[in-house]
DNA sequence: GGATGACGTGACTATATCGCCACATAACGA
DNA sequence: TCGTTATGTGGCGATATAGTCACGTCATCC
């Protein structure tokens, strides 16, 4: 073949392609789902435990818990009568911790650029 | 003061915090975004270019780049009647690449569960 | 000055999503 | 079986967003 996976010089993404990675975002684009992830990192808790720590309504907690299961990024296990989430994909973690570190840089250099009389 | 910054057993994001992290993956949520930023990562391009390489309206495309350049991904460089993007923050190209690669992990997974006739 | 090309912007429609409500479902105990 | 508890789900209204159309703006060329 011609082809050369090493080069590459113009890889176009397929619209599936796309629309999976946008799916992906777009679960993490909403602060009540990024703050029930954020839950989840301090290791799994049951679906009640999440509505009380963050104060929203049960419907609204359950429904947000859906998109982040289709979206693989948590899994559900049940006992008894509560259900139980965790992260089931490392990159939550990952992506969050970049973006969270990003932002903090971006407003530190804002703040530099203010004190400067910029 | 009691409070110890490396152990941080449970760090609660601001609302703002929230908002602005749920904001820049909101930026990445669309898939017309994505495809403008792949381009992009093939170096700096013209309004025109993209508009042309996505075979999307000029408008459509104009108000997509606005919302990539207030998410503080992009930025624009003005030359004669032109106006050239070219991606401002790193992270974007950490990011979809990350995003990428977990997305063909999981569909190999998938394709070799399907073999093994699970 | 007037015409042209490249780009941004406001108005509009269609569609998607959030949060809430009520209700349905499943598991457990008396 | 009946009641209670924990969770999922369909419907509804309000809001947000994608895409399109038409128009405005700015730089360039005649």
């Amino acid at each position: 073949m011609s082809a050369k996976k090493k080069s590459a010089p113009k890889k176009e993404l397929s619209p599936l392609a796309l629309e999976l990675i946008a799916a992906r975002f777009r679960a993490l684009s909403e602060p009540m789902r990024l703050r029930l992830l954020n839950l989840l990192m301090g290791g799994e808790k049951s679906v009640g435990q999440l509505v009380e720590a963050t104060g929203s309504s049960q419907a609204n907690v359950s429904k947000h818990l859906s998109v982040l299961r289709e979206a693989g990024m948590i899994a559900m296990r049940k006992e008894g009568l509560s259900s139980f989430c965790f992260i089931a994909d490392p990159i939550v973690n990952e992506l969050c911790e970049m973006m969270c570190s990003r932002l903090r840089e971006e407003m530190e250099s804002k703040v530099q650029a203010f004190d400067a009389g910029i």
